[in-house]
DNA sequence: ATTATACATCAAAATATTTTGATGTATCAA
DNA sequence: TTGATACATCAAAATATTTTGATGTATAAT
């Protein structure tokens, strides 16, 4: 069961999910894949409102998905390596599943 | 970048993940983890109602994450080891990224 | 045929998330 | 010190998701 094979708690888990689980919020992820990228890259490169990245930028810090570096006016955000690996762990883990478990009539 | 790396669309993710956004929907994962399951064995189990499990495994079908098959009046649910491996696929591709970015200063 | 079981579906209510536009704060440049 | 830029935060509105309880459908047992 997953309780038991991965490090994360249920609850970082949906909090996890539910930063790759809005559209917008992959286009954000997507821009962080090339690198570090403040708000005002991704205003150039979408186009939602300022705020409306603020907002979805909140979720993924929140999530611990993401870290932030200040740079005089600029902050940059990136992906977390840390949180992505465990991510990875954890779907692992589920996908491993699927190689003991036989279905009922295999 | 996701959209190259990836043989799922933007849209088929963010519906996956939106399954695994919910800690209810994370509870029947887990329990289909053990094998398929009927939604009475979810009803004893957890304690949601009937409707309220029929409603999530709904959100997990039209995901593309599980499967079921009819036995008499029993529907038996199971994960889908391809949809699990398409998923693990594309996390892997988020995690690889971090290996060969680097941060500004590093 | 009738009744019970297993589940799906529906509409309404409850709740949560997202968007918008306005305002606030810190940094920097002139 | 004034004005501009980069971003955060806030409250209200818009929208989406989830829950509930009722009803519907198919299967099966009596």
């Amino acid at each position: 069961m997953l309780k038991e094979s991965s490090k994360l708690k249920k609850e970082n888990i949906s909090k996890l999910m539910v930063s790759f689980s809005d559209p917008f919020r992959l286009e954000i992820i997507d821009l962080m894949m090339d690198g570090e990228v403040c708000v005002c890259d991704i205003m150039k490169l979408t186009n939602l409102s300022q705020s409306r990245i603020s907002y979805h930028i909140k979720i993924l810090k929140e999530a611990g998905l993401i870290s932030d570096r200040q740079e005089g006016r600029w902050v940059y955000y990136s992906l977390k390596k840390e949180a992505l690996f465990l991510i990875n762990e954890w779907i692992t883990s589920l996908t491993d599943y699927s190689s003991n478990k036989k279905r009922c009539c295999e």
